[in-house]
DNA sequence: TAGATTGTTAATCGATTAACAATC
DNA sequence: TAGATTGTTAATCGATTAACAATC
């Protein structure tokens, strides 16, 4: 059960995906091929990602779907509701708090934040949005170990540190501002203008 | 001048976001040290990054930054300006739509479609919105190379086909659905709760 | 000239792919 | 038993890191 590596770990949620609907039909035992070729990867590398979860499978007969999706909720995070806190709930943000998908991951998002007046003291997608001037306050009273941050790139320091100051574990950073933070807390950048110029570099590739 | 993998093609809008901060502060040249400290990289990485992309740099001096944004623009697709169109247009589709940094990178989003009528004929964000529809006919009138798929799981795959079917050469899939398209067809996953896992699962690691 | 920085070649590392033995 | 499929060990591949020569 050593650790997965990056490219592993994208991988683990696809197959958790597919072997949840195949529980869902009442199948009992997947092999590694038959999931490989679900998803349209390498046989053996499904097999051996199957392998290092720790579930063992039987020759002839593949693994038993119930114990891979088990372990697979757990390795994902998804076996355990986390919290988390959004700042920033302009259009990508509220976008976020809608988003259906976080639920079945195990996220809730228990308040949200905004520096604009108006915004705040509304309910959206039935998350609170409360000023931005509460967040550390927020975070240290509730515990909440995620901050989601989807405000603008000027202002991601700033909110960055005021989730830190509040004791924040990871922080979920939607802008293309570097964030500079103590080194126990974990950043993870999600951004949408890398994703595309990688796009826009293969499409090129594929025209010449 | 080779390819470049993955890992690196990410890095290359790094590089020149900061690259072009410099530019317009008015420096000349930076030295990949320099360049790998305001980014957090290893110095050897981003040298061997810049070398691969064609420029010269020089001993003592560095490379020149002007020659440098030009060829990362060129490189991650933002020298040439590309038309897009958006099929789906509820919250995360209204909140691309309205994003600014796909303007920078060259984008521009010339049409949305959405299968409920009372969005049609709208226009958010100077894009108007087209009945579902009309994808096929619009997208081959206008030789748009970009579809963005922003709708929901169960209609992605027909969606995708109606791009298709109009000659579409990439698509920026933000469903969890896995598509079936000819080969030639680019299909770029963006998948937030495959994000999500991930960084669950660090956050997880770390608590340990 | 001396020293900083590039360019290039070699070593290391991690992930993928291949080969094959073990087992139900 | 025979054959499919797992588990494991070895080979390959690509990316990163290190070492060092070239050069301004």
């Amino acid at each position: 059960m050593a650790a997965f590596g990056t490219k592993a770990l994208h991988r683990l949620p696809l197959y958790l995906r597919v072997l949840r609907e195949w529980e869902r039909e009442g199948r009992g035992h997947a092999s590694g091929a038959v999931l490989a070729a679900a998803l349209g990867l390498d046989p053996i590398l499904v097999r051996k990602d199957l392998a290092r979860t720790g579930v063992r499978g039987t020759p002839r007969v593949g693994f038993p779907i119930a114990e891979l999706v088990a372990e697979l909720e757990r390795l994902t995070g998804a076996a355990s509701e986390q919290t988390a806190v959004l700042a920033g709930v302009g259009r990508l943000g509220s976008a976020l708090l809608g988003y259906p998908g976080f639920r079945k991951q195990g996220l809730r998002i228990v308040a949200a934040f905004d520096a604009a007046p108006e915004r705040c003291n509304l309910v959206l997608s039935g998350t609170p949005v409360f000023p931005a001037g509460a967040i550390t306050e927020m975070v240290m009273r509730l515990g909440v170990p995620l901050g989601i941050l989807t405000v603008p790139a000027e202002r991601a320091q700033r909110v960055a540190e005021q989730m830190v100051a509040g004791g924040i574990r990871a922080i979920w950073n939607f802008t293309p501002a570097r964030l500079e933070v103590p080194d126990e807390v974990l950043v993870q950048r999600e951004d949408l203008a890398v994703s595309l110029a990688v796009l826009l570099h293969r499409l090129q590739e594929r025209s010449v």
